[in-house]
DNA sequence: GTTGTCTTTTGAACCGGTTTAAGAAAGTGC
DNA sequence: GCACTTTCTTAAACCGGTTCAAAAGACAAC
């Protein structure tokens, strides 16, 4: 284990100075084509890399961005989302030497403060914002503390920074469709929690296209949650007239749901149809496999990624909209009262 | 949006060298009481914090700690384990205005390269290592860097690493002999991943558990995934002799089974009983309710945290031992044939 | 008043990069 | 051969901290 080479040592093994190997290997103009290549060689011999401290402290930047998950203990729980939407962010990170600074919190208070420390401490260039609230403060704090960001989703209050947005009203459409196909009339609708921005689009949407489609629709409110789920799913099931599919505004909830369905003796899909959305891998191994709507969470982190990185360098970025999501059909769903 | 202030600030309304204000700061003895005093109220009054580069540069640390996280895109899905230890690991970190650099990979070829590259570039102070494999790779990896680490179970190689353990045995114990007590005779076991290490242990301790008190062990081995947990539940109940219970090796490979169990028509738990491991809070809404081994994540993210930084320091470490792992009865399991 | 000891503070060097003004070398024109 | 450009390279300053040898001050003893 002896001392990694420093800018020096290139220096010195390819006879010229530091300062010249800082141009040549930032690509500057100006740097004779036989010397870079010197340069380059005792790059190589080395295995040289710049210390990411000592060139963020010289460009002031940290190469590096944040992430902040506040894991209400109650909501969060392991959402399939984070684990591919990470590897999204990391496939682009890698590439351009950058790091990824993730603080999972427990609440509120512990969130703002971790943007801030972060941000004093300059630990990062730029935060990651998802799970959008309705007037997020999570926009507003960024934003003061002079901090760049993208938003996973266009917040409703005013907001600096560039947004990833992906088309759910074709997905919400396609879904409900297939139900009314199916013949379904009473179809009610699960939504998350009304604070997220995304809960009340797609419940919005979903009473938009229902009543298009001439559908009846029943709203339950929840956290998001799987136990909330479970709840609603009785109190729909509870009801004289009860709906003959039930769209789940995540896949956690539904798979909650099923369950609750089961509990009580139900027969899927042919007493109940059931529907997720923000589809999962998880979906597909529970009985009866559940129908969803697919949400490419890698894709996600590498537009996040991307459009962040993008901001940061050249101080403007524009919105970045992604592919509409699709619906995925799997056995949860069936003509009302259809044999078993 | 005004510049953020530096030591040099503070010494200046301080009215002392910026040298002092460092060693003030860093609880050195030598320095006047009175000095310490008026350098705290200048630093509180400037709010002033180092800047982690500054630091980092100046004492070759990173101040970060490194988490990589394999996502083998068949096997990993959103483990719910991992947000859990992420939320304990922050918990540390935050007070000792530490961080975490989290990479999620593909493959072992993008994950040996992460190692390397935060190593390299002196992003982070040390690895936490979770997952073990049999004879794992990233612990000589790692040592052959000149890097810091710790484990999450200990390696069966040679480690010159702290390992941070918890005692299953005593949980599996637990969890068999409330099975034989409502029965059972025929226990079949879906065993993780060979490759990993908590996979061949808990497998091992079930069948010395099992040998002790008469039950007969099944053995199905997968890869820790739901869906070769559901195949596994598949090729168990295919069997002329069928188990009256099955053990898996952790909660999503449960899941699973059960859903199968449904699907083949059975009932939950009167004509199977069904057991998890490693266990979450999903297991609570799934019907039946999962029966399960406690795991206590955030336990496991203090500890290793707490230790990978002492170790770090000090340059020693010891193991590390948590509280037993124990069982979290639930509704998946009752006596064999019993009354639906 | 001098000397010595102990405590407190300063100033400069250093960490490993980037940036820039100034210097050296090479090329051009006459 | 000399002056003038243009191209390439160096040296030094800088980023914001830490560290340490040496200076300064305070105090006691003689």
């Amino acid at each position: 284990m002896t001392r990694q080479p420093t800018i020096e040592d290139v220096a010195r093994t390819a006879g010229v100075s530091k300062g010249l190997v800082s141009l040549a290997l930032n690509g500057r103009p100006g740097v004779a084509q036989e010397t870079r290549k010197r340069i380059d060689a005792a790059v190589a011999e080395l295995g040289w890399r710049p210390s990411a401290n000592a060139r963020g402290l010289a460009t002031k930047r940290a190469y590096s961005l944040g992430f902040i998950v506040r894991r209400d203990p109650i909501t969060f729980q392991a959402d399939p989302f984070f684990a591919s939407f990470l590897a999204g962010v990391e496939s682009v990170l890698a590439e351009r030497d950058q790091v990824l600074v993730l603080s999972v919190v427990p609440d509120v208070e512990r969130e703002f403060e971790a943007y801030r420390r972060l941000t004093s401490d300059r630990r990062v260039d730029g935060f990651l914002i998802t799970d959008l609230l309705q007037d997020d403060p999570r926009v507003r704090l960024v934003a003061d503390l002079g901090q760049r960001a993208v938003t996973l989703g266009r917040p409703d209050s005013e907001s600096p920074f560039p947004a990833i947005v992906r088309d759910y009203d074709a997905g919400i459409d396609e879904l409900l469709t297939h139900l009314a196909e199916l013949g379904h009339r009473r179809v009610a609708h699960v939504a998350g929690d009304e604070r997220m921005q995304h809960a009340t689009t797609r419940l919005t949407r979903h009473l938009e296209v229902a009543a298009r489609l001439g559908l009846q629709t029943i709203v339950e409110h929840t956290d998001f949650s799987p136990e909330s789920g479970a709840a609603a799913t009785h109190r729909l099931l509870d009801r004289s007239e009860r709906p003959t599919a039930i769209v789940y505004a995540n896949d956690p909830m539904a798979i909650a749901g099923i369950a609750v369905a089961h509990e009580r003796g139900l027969t899927l899909p042919r007493d109940l149809s059931i529907t997720g959305m923000d589809g999962s891998d998880t979906g597909r191994f529970v009985y009866p496999a559940l129908t969803t709507l697919d949400n490419d969470p890698v894709g996600w982190g590498r537009a996040a990624a991307t459009a962040l990185l993008s901001y940061i360098e050249n101080g403007d970025g524009d919105d970045v909209t992604l592919p509409a999501a699709a619906l995925i059909l799997r056995s949860s769903t069936a003509p009302p009262g259809s044999p078993g």
